[in-house]
DNA sequence: GGCAAAACCCAAAGCGCTTTGGACGAATTC
DNA sequence: GAATTCGTCCAAAGCGCTTTGGGTTTTGCC
C-alpha cells in the first residue's frame, strides 16, 4: 500500500492525505481523522526511501565503528552507547546505521557517508590526540558529535566527554591516602585520547602526593582480559612490585583481580584496585557493596546524551558546537583497602 | 556533485553516465574510463536514496536486536555477531541498519521494518522456542535469516544455529567421566531456544552415565557477571554442593569463577567448570592453555555465515529455505580437572 | 558502394513521496 | 451585494537515480 493507493481509496489527492498524515493545518479535522484511520487500517507507513529524497532528510544516524585491523575487536562498550543513542533516536524517529570500518579506511567510508547522503549526521567514536575525522567532517558539512575529545584538534566541534583526567586523579590521590606508594597503571591504547587524560590525571594525582612516577608501573594496551591478567602479572612478579593499579575497564580489571588471586593474594587486601567502569550491562558492579572500587560513568547515558546533542545539530538550526563534561562518581568497593604493613615506604 | 551534474560536465546523457559507472555493455570502454576518472575526481558518490527508489532495492539489512524492558541490557554477543555479518555486508555493498526494540514492541517493529522499505532483509536474533516473529516475517514475506532456532515452529525458514545440544551433552559426558557425579547447570534464560537446547544436552549427557538430574543443580538467568557469582554461590553453599558447574557464557563463569575463589577453594581443583564460549573479542580464553575449559564456537564466524545467508536470499532468486548447524569445539583448559576425592560418590 | 548489424548514446518515464502554486466554494467584512 | 478572506482541497513539479525504447554512427561484409 503506497500514498496513491491509500488516495485513490478514499477519494482524496496525495496531497491531501500526505498533509493529513504529517500534521500540516490545511485539512480538516474530519478529513485528517478519516485518512489517519484508513493508513492504519492499510497498515501504511510511508516509504522512508522515497520521502528522504523528497525532504532531502535521511532520518537517518551513523555510527562508525572502528576495528582494528590486526585483531578484529570491537569494543564491548559500543554497544551499550548505542543502545542508549538508539532510544533517543526512535524516540525522535531517526533510524541508525552502523559501518563496521577498518581503521585503515576510516577516511574512505565519511566521504562515503557524506556524498551518498544516507546520513544526517554521525557520531565519532574513540577520538585519538589529533584525530584527523574531525577536520575532514567539518570540511564535508557532515553535522556530527564526538564520543571523546581529541585534545590537539583546535577547530570548534561539538563533543561529549567524560572527565576522565579529574576521575583518574582522585582515585589516585584516594589510593596514596589509604597508604599505597607504589600504584600501578595499566591503561588503554595511549594513541587513545581518553587514555593520554587518565595517564595524566594518575600523573598528577601521584605530584599532588608529592610522589614520583615509576615508568616500569605505567602500561597500555587493547583493554581486553588477559591483557588485565598479563600486565598485572608482569607487574606484580617484578622486584618491589605495586600495591595497588588503577585500570582502564571492568574487563581489565577482572583479568588483573586472576592475577592477583592466581598468586594466593587477596583482593582489598593484599593488593587493591580501583578500575573505570563503564557500567556496561552485562558487567553491572552494583551490588550493595561493589565489587571493585570504581569511576563510574554510565556510558548508556552517554550515548543518550550524545544522541541529543547530535539531533539537537542536526534537526535545529546551524547550532553553535555544544559541549558536555560527565563527571565520574568514586564508589567505594570491596577491591580498596589499607596498603599493606611493611611493604608501605615513602618515595621520591 | 549528483548525475546530472557529472553528465553536464563530461557532455553526456545521465544515462551513459549510470550506464557506464554501472557497468553497463552499451558504453564504450573509452567513455567508461573517462566517466569512471571523472566521477572519482569530483568524488562523486551516487545518492543511496535515489538509488533505493529506483531500483526498489534498499542494499541495506536490518538487525533488530532486543533489548528487555526491565532492565537494560544489551547481550555483547551482538556486537561481535554484528562485527562479523557487517564484514559481508560491507564487501557486497550493503548497508546495516539497527533497531534496538523493547521486547513488547517487537511485532511493530517488524511490521514497520517491511512496510518502511529499508531494509531487503533481516536477521532474527535470540529466538524463543515458538517465536511469533518467524511466522510474522514469513507472511510479511520479508527474507530473514534466524540466529538459533525455534524449536515448536513448524514453518520453513533459514537458520544458522550452534549444535548446542550435543555441546553440552559432550561437556556433561567428560565432566562424569571425570569423575564429577553432582554437576550444576547454570543455564541462560529458558525462554530462549538456545537454553532448552542446552539444558537437553546437559539431561542428555547425564542419563547416557546413568545419572539422575537434580532439579535443585538446575538453574537459568540472565547471563551476566553477577548471575554467574550469585547462582554458583548458592548451589556451593547449599548441602551437598556440586563439583563442577557447566556455565553458559564466559562472562557468566568469570563470575563463577569468583564465587569459588572467594570461598577459598581452587578452581580446576576443589571446582571444576566448562562454558561455552562465544570467543568475544575482549574475552579470548585462547592462552596456550585456555583459562576455561570450553565450548567454542565463535560467533563473530557465525555472524559471518548468517550474512552470506542472507544475501544469498536476497539477491538470489527465491532460494529455498537454508540452514547451517555449526559443531563445537571442546577445548581442555585449566578450569577442569578430576572430582575431588572423598567427594564422589554414587548416584541414581 | 550498399546494407545489415553492432556499437554507442540519448530523451523521457517512473520509483513514492513532499511541496509549490493555485482553484473553488463558504464564511466574513464593509 | 460585492470584495475579501479563509478553509479545503488538488494538479503537477521535483528529489536523484535507473531503465525502457528508441535514435544515430560505425563497422563488417558481400
Amino acid at each position: 500500500m503506497n500514498l496513491k493507493e491509500l488516495a485513490r481509496t478514499l477519494g482524496l489527492s496525495q496531497t491531501t492525505v500526505s498533509r493529513a498524515l504529517n500534521g500540516y493545518p490545511e485539512v480538516s479535522d474530519a478529513t485528517r481523522l478519516r485518512v489517519r484511520q484508513a493508513a492504519d487500517r492499510h497498515n501504511y507507513r510511508p516509504n522512508t526511501r522515497a520521502k528522504a529524497l523528497a525532504t532531502g532528510r535521511a532520518m537517518t544516524i551513523g555510527h562508525v565503528i572502528p576495528t582494528s585491523t590486526r585483531h578484529e575487536m570491537v569494543n564491548p562498550v559500543f554497544a551499550d552507547f548505542i543502545s542508549g543513542a538508539a532510544e533517543v533516536y526512535a524516540n525522535n524517529g531517526y533510524d541508525i546505521t552502523l559501518s563496521v570500518v577498518r581503521d585503515a579506511d576510516e577516511e574512505e567510508a565519511y566521504r562515503t557517508l557524506a556524498s551518498k547522503g544516507s546520513v544526517d549526521g554521525i557520531v565519532v567514536h574513540a577520538p585519538t590526540t589529533d584525530d584527523p575525522r574531525i577536520a575532514l567532517l567539518t570540511d564535508l558539512g557532515l553535522p556530527f558529535v564526538v564520543h571523546g575529545r581529541a585534545s590537539n584538534v583546535t577547530l570548534p566541534y561539538s563533543w561529549l566527554d567524560v572527565n576522565n583526567r579529574r576521575g583518574f586523579q582522585r582515585a589516585t590521590e584516594f589510593l596514596v591516602d589509604l597508604g599505597h606508594r607504589r600504584i600501578g597503571l595499566i591503561n588503554g591504547l595511549e594513541h587513545l585520547d581518553f587514555a593520554i587524560r587518565r595517564r595524566k590525571g594518575y600523573l598528577d594525582g601521584l605530584s599532588a602526593r608529592r610522589l614520583a612516577p615509576d615508568p616500569d608501573l605505567m602500561v597500555a594496551g587493547e583493554m581486553t582480559e588477559s591483557y588485565g591478567f598479563s600486565a598485572a602479572s608482569a607487574q606484580l612478579d617484578a622486584a618491589d612490585p605495586p600495591t595497588a593499579f588503577l585500570v582502564s575497564s571492568v574487563v581489565v580489571a577482572i583479568g588483573a583481580r586472576r592475577a592477583i588471586e592466581e598468586r594466593g593474594m587477596a583482593l582489598g587486601r593484599d593488593v587493591s584496585i580501583i578500575t573505570h567502569d563503564d557500567d556496561l550491562s552485562y558487567f553491572r558492579n552494583d551490588e550493595t557493596v561493589p565489587i571493585f572500587t570504581a569511576l563510574r560513568s554510565s556510558v548508556r547515558e552517554a550515548g543518550h546524551r550524545a544522541a541529543n546533542m547530535l539531533l539537537s545539530q542536526v534537526s535545529g538550526s546551524k547550532a553553535s558546537p555544544q559541549h558536555e563534561l560527565m563527571e565520574v562518581d568514586l564508589m567505594v568497593g570491596r577491591s580498596t583497602g589499607p596498603a599493606p604493613l611493611g611493604v608501605t615506604r615513602r618515595q621520591g
